[in-house]
Order: structure tokens, then sequence, then C-alpha cells
RNA sequence: GCCGGUAUGGCGAAAUUGGCAUACGCACUUGACUCAAAAUCAAGCGAUGAAUAAUCAUGUCGGUUCGAGUCCGACUACCGGCACCA
């Protein structure tokens, strides 16, 4: 009997679609479980075999959790805004809109072909304007309460093309489309203070559910540390404020760094004898883009100010002062102290430069290596800090600073405040007016949605604005407090910004008066699953994290953390093993597989592949092996017999079988969980006969990663109604233990006999066995047992001498 | 340079977290069925061995332990991320 998986696939997509088997209910007494996965940008590669592997995943989850009688919100939108389709708008002169309900449909389309159970009556499009006006509307709010504000920062500009680049279009420091050099170029834009919640998205990582490495990168990321300001005079008569980890150190301060960006060069100018040089130094870091920055740490660089000194707060000693690009305005206060003896990178600067290298932490060999070990140190050479350990040191001298109004304990964060501006089309406009009488004044919230309006070219303005900044009808308004003649905001929002609250929009997807109804919010959120790439675990986790503790602030919802729990998964490598690219030429089109083996045969192969936490490559060959099993398990049809129970010979691997299969999917071990199945199918196999009981559980079990297929055999079957509305299998603990186990007998911890014993059997009884079999007693007569270990079902260990 | 991860048969990988290394699958070999091939079924399959003997095998070197893929120390290679974080 042939299972023709086209066919059938087709018609058990069209009844679920039919039937809206997968439809989240509104019923807000049922218990919920709301699992997520990322949504895509819809690329016009169209789907890529890397998306299948997270999304089968957690549909595997959200049809086990609706067998385990779950209301199951699992849905689907599109990430849409972004520059790809703008490009390709320009390239093609084609609205980007036009563009983007193109992918979609193809995505759609191919997302469908897999069986995945979306609840397709809850998908959302980020360039909705149903939907962005939510976005506009959250900006409103986070303005309202001071967290956007405008600054000038420095952006990547291309000489040759006129545009503002994105960090990614700039490779080596010149523009990936053009080759021309890529210079910074100073705009002002609008900024969302992510930092004002520094603290607690740190504090409350430990109320949530994430793997390690994902937790530990956002602590990472956002980087917390804690320290002193300290106050530096100079002999230009003013403050220079340096941020340090090291307050203990201060005595072996020997030199200053502040940033080739820092305001006080400006402020120094007529002081400064060697201008010349610093200026070309500027221009010289200007020129380097941040990542050249860091690759050149190695050669350290920099120009010493001829004119100003700094002085020791704690000993009145003149010190230099230098520029270099190894100190980041973005960071503390782009300005420090330098204590060669003890940081490895003021060592290197301080070799070169040929600066005194002061030892005040006892412990190493200073001449030789800079010593940063802070738990073994003693204090040196330091004054009324002598013979502390570094962490007593480092109270003393914060409690001196403060007393002496010389500086004062600080916190600090590696984390940045969110650049919420890009110049270009296809994102949500900014609802914001620019008054010259009163400032920015925000739209009113009953314009939204601010739509994007029609323009006769996506390209940029040669000057750096968006190609809105062109459109005077639009631009120019009136102000909305005053009625004085005014400018709107042309910049538009990061590809970020959508993203960064789909989750609550799933919830009520077609509410026209709120985000989503407050009950609709408090019944599913937050997420109880959320699953998704590495390369989102600083950006996107961290900023929709905000947003929703923005939003719990102003008591839109009533969870303070969106996610229960967080999952990665692994990348799906080429056949060679390296990443999949066009221009590698390794690509696997998902399609080309569902057409030779079907959609079940992906899926399962997916989750076959390996870890799935962990990258694996792809292979064509290995795919066979999933398809030559659901065959096998397609043709148990022949073989099934009356009977509404376990038989006897396999009533325990079926328990272990629905126990393994049951924990693995809960810990993303979906490769051996298919393992398992295998094994018990190939015990089936042995056995020449399954049981209808038999049967309908191991249905049940495959159903998740195999729905169609089990659909169908269900029905054929004739078990009466859909698969999907059964309940999922249940296992007895008792009947997962094997009566008689085999144990290993090790002589001085090699094995030498393998022996069958009763599971229950007493550790004497165990050794009293062992002890028995012959190749052991040989070994162990006329020698001293020096020692006997026995390991319950496991082994027994004899040593001797 | 810093941070994170990984390393097990010809290949993808398992290993209940310190207790029988290589489950499950791919590839391969042999056999059955067939005029033949494919498909299917059965058997074998870490290395050196004639061997069911023995020895060696989880990137390298060392350590802890009755016992190490798993723990500790030093290193090597590859992959990913990065904002020199003072």
């Amino acid at each position: 009997m042939k299972y023709d998986f086209a066919k059938v696939e087709q018609k058990w997509q069209r009844i679920w679609d039919e039937k809206k088997v997968f439809a989240a209910s509104n019923d807000y007494t049922k218990p919920k479980y709301y699992v997520l996965v990322e949504f895509p940008y819809p690329s016009g590669q169209g789907l890529h075999v890397g998306h299948p592997r997270s999304y089968t995943a957690l549909d595997i989850v959200a049809r086990k959790r609706r067998l385990e009688g779950y209301n199951v919100l699992y849905p689907m939108g599109w990430d849409a805004f972004g520059l790809p389709t703008e490009n390709y708008a320009i390239k093609n002169h084609i609205h980007p809109e036009i563009v983007t309900r193109q992918n979609v449909e193809r995505f759609k389309s191919q997302l469908k072909g897999l069986g995945l159970s979306f609840d397709w009556d809850r998908e959302v499009n980020t360039t909705d304007p149903a939907y962005y006006r939510w976005t506009q509307w959250i900006f409103l709010q986070l303005f309202k309460k001071g967290l956007a504000y405008k600054k000038e920062m420095s952006v990547n500009w291309c000489t040759g093309c006129k545009v503002v680049l994105a960090n990614e279009e700039v490779v080596n420091g010149v523009c990936e489309r053009c080759g021309s050099d890529v210079v910074h170029k100073v705009k002002s834009q609008w900024m969302l203070k992510i930092t004002e919640y520094a603290q607690r998205l740190i504090d409350d990582l430990d109320t949530v559910n994430y793997i390690d490495r994902v937790s530990t990168s956002q602590r990472n990321w956002i980087g917390r540390s804690t320290g002193a300001q300290v106050d530096f005079q100079t002999t230009a008569g003013d403050v220079l404020t340096v941020f340090t980890t090291r307050p203990d150190t201060l005595f072996g301060a020997t030199y200053m760094v502040i940033s080739p960006e820092h305001p006080y060069i400006e402020k120094w100018a007529d002081r400064i004898q060697n201008m010349d040089a610093v200026r070309s130094y500027q221009e010289e870091s200007a020129r380097k883009s941040d990542f050249e920055r860091t690759e050149l740490a190695k050669d350290k660089t920099g120009v010493k100010l001829e004119g100003v000194m700094g002085i020791n707060p704690v000993n009145n000693t003149e010190i230099p002062i230098f520029i270099s690009d190894y100190v980041l305005m973005t960071y503390g206060t782009g300005a420090i102290m330098a204590v060669p003896a003890h940081d490895t990178r003021d060592w290197e600067f301080a070799k070169k430069f040929g600066l005194p290298i002061i030892e005040v932490v006892k412990g190493g060999n200073v001449q030789e290596e800079a010593f940063t070990d802070c738990a073994t140190g003693i204090l040196v050479n330091s004054g009324f800090l002598d013979g502390l350990s570094v962490e007593e040191a480092k109270t003393r001298m914060i409690d001196w600073l403060s007393e002496n109004k010389k500086g004062e304990p600080k916190v600090n964060y590696k984390l940045r405040d969110w650049v919420f501006a890009r110049q270009r089309y296809w994102g949500e406009p900014i609802p914001i007016i620019h008054c010259d009488h009163c400032g920015y004044v925000p739209l009113d919230e009953s314009e939204l949605p601010l739509k994007l309006p029609e323009v006769e070219s996506y390209e940029p303005t040669g000057d750096g604005d968006s190609p809105l900044a062109a459109i005077d009808s639009w631009v120019n308004v009136t102000c909305p407090k005053c009625g004085a003649p005014a400018k709107r905001e042309t910049d538009t929002m990061p590809q970020w910004a959508g993203s960064s609250w789909y989750f609550l929009r799933y919830c009520d997807p077609d509410n026209a008066n709120a985000l989503a109804a407050k009950e609709a919010l408090d019944y599913w959120m937050p997420v109880d699953w959320y699953n998704g790439g590495m390369e989102h675990t600083t950006l996107h986790l961290l900023y929709s994290r905000f947003w929703n503790k923005f939003l719990y602030d102003i008591g839109v919802v009533s969870t303070p953390e969106p996610y229960a729990k967080r999952t990665s998964h692994g990348m799906i490598l080429g056949e060679n093993g390296e990443k999949m690219s066009k221009s590698r030429g390794n690509v696997v089109n998902p399609d080309d597989i569902v057409r030779e083996f079907g959609a079940d045969t992906l899926r399962l192969y997916e989750m076959f592949i390996g870890d799935f936490e962990k990258s694996a490559p792809w292979s064509q060959s290995s795919i066979k092996g999933c398809k030559r099993f659901l065959d096998r398990i397609y043709n148990l049809l022949e073989i099934v017999q009356e009977g509404d129970s376990y038989s006897s010979a396999l009533e325990g691997s079926f328990h272990k079988t629905i126990k393994k299969v049951t924990e693995d999917i809960e810990v993303l071990k979906f490769n051996t969980a298919i393992a398992a199945m295998m094994s018990l199918l190939n015990e089936i196999s042995n056995q020449g006969a399954v049981t209808r009981a038999e049967l309908k559980t191991l249905l049940l079990l495959l159903n998740p990663f195999a729905p169609h297929l089990t659909e169908e055999m269900w029905e054929r079957a004739q078990f009466g109604g859909m698969i999907t509305e059964q309940s999922w299998p249940k296992f007895d603990e008792s009947k997962c233990k094997d009566a008689q186990v085999e144990i290993a007998v090790q002589v001085s911890g090699r094995i030498k006999a393998r022996i069958m014993v009763d599971a229950d059997s007493t550790d004497s009884e165990l050794l009293e066995a062992a002890k028995s079999c012959p190749e052991v007693a040989a070994l162990i007569e006329g020698k001293t047992v020096v020692k006997e270990i026995v390991v319950k079902g496991k082994l027994v260990n004899i040593v001797v001498k």
C-alpha cells in the first residue's frame, strides 16, 4: 500500500483550514498556553530550511499542548518593514507595499504547506497601518514620559551614494554597494532611554526561565559595573571627571586619556600647543569604524595634549593627558585615569609612550605585564590604603573621595540608549511635529495612524534625509499647539519597533480601540514559551522586554515580563558545513523537499537532524531515513489486529516510549524522542503485529511530528473523530521498569562479565551474583579484595590487589 | 584582543549528568526476493587481530577517582558574537 503524501497532506491542510482546528478560543475560563516563534522578515528569497526548524519545534509543543487540553495560541505574522524590501523597491521602482504583499503571499503558502498549526485568523503585519498605528501610539507614550529624546549621533555617511548607511552596509570602511569611503557624520536623532530600565532588565532575568546562554548574554550586554566617578583638577583650572571600576588603584594613575571626541578638546583649544597633531588624530579616528578601532587594539595610538595637565586628587601630582581612540566617548565619561600597572590596555599604551608604571597592588611583576588579579593583591605605595585588600581599598577610597568631595560611587552600564530613527522610507513615520516656538510636539492620538505618504522615488534625499523630506505637502503642517507653520519629523522608526510588541497584538489582533483589549492581555500574557535565534538575544529580545516593561508601568499590560520561557535553536548549515547563503550556492529550498519527500518527512528530518540547540549541517541522503520510517509506520495498517490493550510483550516498551517522548519534547530533545519511536517501531516489526490500542498510542505520539500522516491513518483505522481532538497518551511509571536488568561486572575497573539480575536485587545479592560468575571468580581467586562498589541497576566493581 | 560555543565511528549524532562509549538514523558490505534493477526484508558494521583472546579508542597533555565523553588544570583547532567597557 503506497502512501500518497502529496494528496494526503493537501487534504488535511484543507480540512484543518476549513474547520479552523487551530484557532485559539476566546473562552478565557480555559487553561491557556501561548507558544511563540519569532515572526519572519518576508524576504524575496522565500522560506529557507532554517525557518521550519524553529517553527516545527514549537508546532510540536503547540500540538502536544492542545492534546493535553490547553487553549493554545500559536500565531504567525510578518515583520515586514526593512532595508532589503526598500532597496528592491528603489532598484525596480515598485512600491515596497506591493513587494511586501507578494513576499508575504509566498511565505504564507510555503508555511501552510508544512502543516504548521498556526492560528491564521490572528495574522499580523507590522506594515499594516492598522498595526503601526499602535507602534506609533507606543512611541507617543514614550515621548510623553520623557523616554524619547533627540540627540546628536554619528551616522555612517556614504560619500558616493550620499545616504546614511546601516552598519551592515559598511564593509571594511567602504560602502557595500558603491565602494566609496564611509565617514562619520553627526545627525540629530530620536533616541529611546532604554538605559533607564537597565537595572530592571537585569534584575527581572531572575523571574523568568531563559536558557543560560541567553540570560548570560543579556547580562553581559547590559554590562553593569560598579566603581566610582573621580574628579581630576586640571592645570586649565577646570575639572575632568573619569569613571573607574578600580578606585583602589588611584595612587597608581600616571596619566589620563580622553576620547578623541571629548568636548574638552575644543574647550582647551587655546591652551593646547600641538593642536595640529590633535586635529589630525581626531580626523584619523573619525575615519575608522568602531570595528576598526577595536581591530587595531594591539597597536595603541594617541597624542599627548601639550599645555594641559591633570592633577591626581590623592597626591596632587601633575600627570599628562592624552587623546586615544581606545577610550570611547560612548562609555562612562569618555575619559579615564590610566593605571598601567594594573590594566592591560593602559600597560600597553604606557610601554609604547614610555610612561611610568607604578605598582600599587603587590602580587605580580608590573614591568613584565599588568597585574589585574583583584582577589589576591595587597595595596602598596598607596598612603592610607597600604596593606588593604583590593576590595577593602575600593570601599575606603570611595569613602575618602565622597568625604573630600572629589568623587562619588557610580554604577555604569555598557548598554547605550537605542537610536530610534532611520533616514529611510519603509518604516513607521515618527508622529512628531517640530515647531519653532513649541519645540517637539506630539501628534494627537486621534490622528493615528500617521500613514506613509505616496512618493515618486524611494531614494533618500542627497543630504541624508529620508525621501519623506522631499514631499512638501506632507512635511509642512501647522503646529497642533500654537497653529504656527511647523514641520513633520521625516525620519522613520527602525525595524525593531514593530517587533517590540507584536506578541501583544496577537492576543487581540483586530482591536481598533487599543493595541489589545485588557482582558485579552490579562488572559494570554505572558508568552509561555518563546523560541528564536541567538542573534536576537541582545537586540530584539532586550528591546521587546523594555517596551513591555514600559507598557506595564503605564498600566497597559499586567505582566512585567513578556516571556516566561525563552529557548534558542541552532542554525541549519549547508551540506558543506558552512552557513547557507546564495553566494556559497548551498541553499536548500524547503519547497523542493516537500515536493520530493512530503512535509511530514521534512518536519521529521529537521527535528531528527541533531541537538535542537546546536547548528547542524544539512544532509540530503539522511532525509531518506525519515521517509522510510514514515512509510513503515503507514504499513502498520496492514498488520493491525483487534485489541483494546497493549500486548504483554510490548506493554513495557509502550510505557517507556510514552514517557520518553512526553519528557523529551519539553526539553527540546526532539531527536531522541524520534529515536525512541523508531526503536518502538523496530520492536513492533519484530513482533509482526500491532493491536489497535498500540497503534492509537503510537499515532498520538507521532502526531505532533507528522500531523498529516497520523491524521490520515487515524481516519483509515476508523478510530473515530480527528486525531487533533484526542488526548495525549499517559504512561504508568511502574510499568516503565524492567523486571530483569543486565549489569556489568568489573574487576579492578575493567569489565569482565555481564549478568542478568532481578531489578530489585539488594546490594549483597548483586555482589554475590557477581562473585559467582566464573570469569570473575577466576580473577579474584587468591587475591585480596580491597574494595567492593555496587551501583544498583548498573554495575559491580570488585577491586583486588 | 575580549566574550560565548563546539570537538565522540566513513557521516548526522546518543549516553539517564561520575557507572556497560557509539542508542537511533545515513552510508557501506553480504544475503533473500527479482530475468535484471529499484523498492522492500534479513544479517554485519569504531581500530588492530583468525579470534567470542587481548590491546587501543570520545581534539592534545596532565590531574582527581575503584571508575572520566562527563569533574579539575594547561593547551590546540574550528564556529559565532563584539561596543578596547577603564
